[in-house]
DNA sequence: CTGATAAATGATAGCGCAATCATTCATCTT
DNA sequence: AAGATGAATGATTGCGCTATCATTTATCAG
């Protein structure tokens, strides 16, 4: 085996680990990427010239060569979401196991930018996308259907998805929240709502519907903010709704559980009894909900599972197996805890 | 102006485009990447032509021959911990801005895997890395070394960075914490970790230091767990620390909010009062602790703005500006609030 | 109006790798 | 032992783009 110089200036290609290992560059591919196919001493012998070399293989010159770039867009509105950070943690690690590399934008729950992530991100020539909701620009849409790349649309289930789909029917969650929170003879049952995106909205229209079912949807009980959704936030909204009903409330269903922290830390301070003078659900139940005292009624989604499947979904569709369903409802679950506990 | 097929099956390449808009290749690439080099009439043919045709450049063909990726990669010890998040918003934000993407990978607290991961990252060539903390394994610290390509590790001051280097001294956070509650008139501070990874460690350290220089530090006041943190694990870790102590605690530092979090609520369902007799102290600051009842002391950091300077720092060296300090602390400070008011 | 200079555009080559096809060599069959 | 088969390895070519240098066209001084 010759010996190259250990500290050139230059960056290492293929070439100079062939000669490394006096074999000829294809072979070194192949122990590379194909190893099963180089008998076992050479290949030894290449991978010796690799490690000695500290030899890292130029991604765009293989992915160019075989448009095969191993890569997986995914954009999300938001990065300080765990809702968001969950389901992209089921992504990451399936899609880690299977050799792909994730590249990932935040859209800032707006489809103008995430039109423009989405061209940077089909600018990577991606396998596949996974993308958020439904709310793409028109422009959007035809640059996905120009690309011809397997999509998982996640979060909710659409009426007509580009492609793939996974999640699960918020407005039919708001909906079952409400009619939950009537059948425990809550009467007076408000809704508070922040950042407003297409989800929030479904629920709150679920919500508003099994309200307007049962003849006890009122106007005033509804409170909303386009601001992001926070804790404080929640504390703000819980007071206006108050105002705004003079207090009679007696539930409310907040659009998360970030919301329901707030309303109900708001509520302490106020010294309002939870549940005794008010019920409080969420949504999402995140970690704090079961916590919390009174531990928070709230909705759980399988979100980590969302993204393992969504994640799965693609690629099975990237080995070729084309009899896979297209959409999946995950479905979700009322978790009942002391906040809505008549 | 030639008309191409609309439909067409294969992919389009910037000689399609330049076809349709009567030009040379050349000039397309110029019209995408050097636009001002470019006549405007041209320009804004050449416009027409790739809009008509939906055309997005292949970014593998265009970084293999010009070997600026536009790549930076990015890794983290773990995807659903705010801490973090919290630091890549701030890296995605301005990365963004810059027309930078981001290859982000999820190290799972493992040097091990973040060693596969940072092999995985310069295979895309990226121009420069922002990696976490120290604790690289040594054949990790070669590969960086090899590919003279800048990096900032961030989230921590360390002794000996590899290149730039973002973040606060932990320790002496930990030391500041113990002082300050040994300056309250807390005389039997406790302390509970899980996790432990290299920051919480010297969180550890210094506070011990601090208990120690006062004479105050025992051993059976520090209850630790190498499993993730979690609220739940911060109910659990409290009550060992009780049974430990056998209940003469006065206060305790918590390693993070979420173990200081399931501490107060666990406290909560005990009937113990805080801060009337225990203090708590958390770590991060996050919003939680701002709305709980009652508020949580808690140590603040800037982590958008520390991924912001990480950013900054890669996109100024990248730009030749070699002059720019390697080392930047951000600082803390320690928010004072009602969880450990005497 | 000539030559000089700058601005705009084009032709060519090559980035580093893998697909493809060709070749060599070992193993087996009858 | 000759031929057949398959495994292992290699030579060539091109992926789509940009760097480089060459050429053309516009602009201007004297």
């Amino acid at each position: 085996m010759k010996v190259a110089k250990q500290s050139s200036e230059k960056k290492l290609t293929l070439i100079d680990v062939a000669v490394a290992a006096g074999v000829s560059a294809i072979t070194v591919s192949r122990v590379i990427n194909q190893p099963e196919k180089v008998s076992e001493a050479l290949r030894h012998q290449v991978q010796k010239a690799i490690d000695m070399l500290g030899y890292i293989p130029n991604q765009y010159a293989s992915s160019l060569a075989s448009s095969k770039s191993k890569v997986i867009g995914v954009a999300i509105p938001s990065l300080s979401n765990t809702v968001f950070t969950d389901v992209l943690r089921g992504i990451y690690d399936v899609m880690g196991t299977a050799g792909y590399k994730v590249l990932l934008v935040d859209t800032h729950y707006s489809p103008l930018e995430e039109e423009k992530m989405i061209r940077t991100l089909l600018s990577q020539a991606p396998e596949a996308l996974i993308i958020t909701g439904g709310d793409q620009t028109k422009t959007c849409q035809n640059l996905l259907q120009k690309a011809r790349v397997p999509v998982v649309q996640i979060m909710e289930i659409l009426s007509q998805p580009l492609d793939m789909n996974v999640g699960f029917s918020h407005w039919q969650a708001g909906y079952d929240v409400a009619t939950h929170l009537l059948s425990e003879g809550y009467a007076r049952v408000g809704f508070i709502g922040a950042r407003m995106d297409q989800r929030v909205q479904q629920r709150m229209q679920g919500f508003k519907k099994a309200l307007e079912d049962a003849g006890k949807l009122w106007k005033n009980f509804i409170v909303t903010s386009p601001e992001p959704s926070s804790i404080e936030m929640g504390g703000e909204l819980f007071k206006s709704l108050l105002a705004s009903t003079n207090g009679v409330v007696d539930a409310v269903f907040c659009a998360n559980d970030d919301l329901a922290l707030g309303a109900l830390f708001e509520s302490q301070r106020m010294n309002i009894n939870v549940p005794g003078d008010l019920a409080l659900c969420g949504f999402n139940d995140i970690e704090a909900a079961r916590f919390v005292n009174p531990s928070l009624t709230s909705v759980q989604v399988g979100r980590y599972e969302m993204g393992v499947k969504a994640a799965e979904m693609v690629i099975n569709r990237l080995n070729g197996k084309m009899d896979e369903p297209k959409i999946v409802d995950m479905g979700y679950q009322i978790k009942k805890r002391q906040s809505t506990t008549n």
